[in-house]
RNA sequence: GGUGGGAUGGCAGAGUGGCCGAUUGCGGCGGUUUUGAAAACCGCUGUGCCCUAACGGGUACCGGGGGUUCGAAUCCCUCUCCCACCGCCA
């Protein structure tokens, strides 16, 4: 959500931004929110006097004598009449209000790079050398399954197409990964989180997830919850209807969570392997701190390295990309992509994604401080960024580090997490 | 699942139809005192919106929504959440 007196003071930044991010429909919205603004307080003036009048009125009337009373009474029940055609008027036109501002999206930042879509976004930079093969490199899912750690047809059997089981030393893969995430955020000062899976509509809301994300998302409707794709979702949403106060600020969160997502609209892409799954575990980092936007910017740039710093451990090429307007969410102002690289892919897949905010989650979240210079209430502002997604990590990790005959060498830095072990699998090519 | 009790400002906690945007305490801010600090004392201290160049004024908000009434924090309905007890289950 935008402050209504920013969109109103700045109409043209406003569309602009919605257009950077390839959103006619929302750009259409600042439109409607600001004439419907206009009307609001055409009436409100109007509204407010009579509403005073009425009051002060009523006010008299304890006063009265019984016989003065009666003639007051229908002079009152006149005013509660026509105030109450006002009233109706107003309630309608906040609701509308509320609705086409819920649709503004959060307008990208100035180093966001111009583009339509993934394909133009900009890269920053590119860490670590690609693997020259002496041989073919097979891909993970190759790997996987003839060293018996995945099973895609019976996940499929039952639970349906882009599902997935891990077995043996591929799971335990997959959670060491996942423990490490967690262990070196927590080194960092970051406080460990177990988040609800399943959360309301006000969460989801609140987030910038809703409206428009509801295809993406696996819902409960006879309990009206929601199952998350990402914990960003209850973790930011942690102090909502808060009042914090300076002193408790920053809010550094990692968040280890099981993650679902429908992937509507993805037929025939990626289908094969662990790149495209509808549910994973993600490490999540969330950062709430005060608003100011320096800050921001600077919170940003640590959590990319604290995934980046991961991703040297582990010994894996990637690169850095900054999200150009049309790839970008409603919500964020700015993202950063990291990609690592994917040999059966032939090039860099996205693993991580971290977003700053500013305001914005915050506003649709009334997730405030009491700033200690001048006591004034103030929006927070929000920003997290990917730790470790698994399984779509193991791809990396599994064809970066595999050897010609199928078993898979294991960076030191995991090691202690497999019992101390070097190798995963036997020979099987 | 059943029954009962609750939800009030940054926090705690009064308030059962007009005198209440709300007593009081804590916290916070400012001041007096002090070499300085603490303590004590005095004053100030919620948020949004509208009007105003400003001073200031108006209005809304007592968990959310609806209703009764000339008038609702207060009465009624409903939803959500919290607490207690019972049942069931891990």
């Amino acid at each position: 959500m935008l402050d209504l007196k920013f969109v109103r003071e700045n109409p043209d930044a406003v569309r602009a931004g919605a257009l950077k991010k390839r959103l006619p429909d929302r750009a259409a919205a600042v439109d409607k929110a600001l004439a419907i603004d206009a009307e609001l307080r055409a009436m409100l003036p109007r509204l407010d006097a009579m509403r005073s009048e009425q009051k002060n009125a009523g006010k008299e009337m304890g006063k009265l004598s019984p016989p003065e009373r009666e003639a007051f009474l229908v002079k009152q029940k006149e005013r509660k009449v026509e105030l109450q055609a006002h009233e109706e008027k107003e309630k309608q036109l906040r609701a509308d209000l509320d609705v086409q501002m819920g649709l503004i999206p959060n307008v990208p930042d100035s180093d966001v790079p111009e583009g339509k879509d993934d394909s133009e976004n900009v890269e920053v930079r590119r860490i670590g050398t690609v693997r020259q093969f002496g041989f073919t490199p097979k891909a993970h899912y190759e790997i996987g399954e003839a060293q018996g750690w995945l099973d895609f047809n019976r996940a499929a059997a039952m639970a349906g197409s882009r599902n997935y089981i891990l077995f043996g030393d591929l799971a335990l893969l997959h959670d060491a990964v996942l423990r490490y995430a967690v262990d070196l955020l927590v080194a960092r000062g970051f406080t460990p989180i177990d988040p609800p899976l399943l959360v309301r509509d006000a969460a989801m809301f609140g987030t910038g997830f809703f409206p428009g994300g509801e295809e993406q998302t696996y819902r409960c409707e006879k309990d009206g919850l929601n199952l998350i794709g990402t914990s960003e979702v209850p973790v930011t949403s942690l102090h909502g209807g808060e009042m914090m106060s300076e002193d408790q600020l920053p809010k550094k969160y990692v968040a280890r969570s099981a993650c679902f997502r429908r992937e509507a609209g993805t037929y025939g892409k990626d289908t094969r392997g662990l790149y495209r799954v509808h549910q994973f575990h993600k490490v999540e980092q969330v950062i709430v701190d005060v608003g100011d936007k320096a800050r921001s910017i600077q919170h940003h740039h640590e959590i990319v390295k604290n995934a980046e710093d991961m991703l040297q451990a582990f010994e894996l090429p990637y690169r850095v990309v900054a999200v150009c307007g049309g790839d970008l969410g409603v919500p964020q102002a700015m993202k950063y992509d990291i990609e690592t690289w994917m040999p059966s892919r032939n090039g860099y897949g996205e693993t991580h994604s971290a977003s700053r905010f500013y305001d914005y989650q915050a506003r649709r979240l009334d997730l405030r401080y009491r700033q200690k210079e001048g006591g004034k209430a103030t929006y927070c502002h929000t920003l997290n960024n990917t730790v470790a997604a698994s399984p779509r990590i193991l791809i990396p990790l599994l064809e970066n580090h595999q050897q010609p005959d199928g078993t898979i060498m294991v960076p030191p830095a995991l090691r202690p997490y497999l019992g101390g072990r070097a190798v995963l699998g036997k020979p099987v090519f």
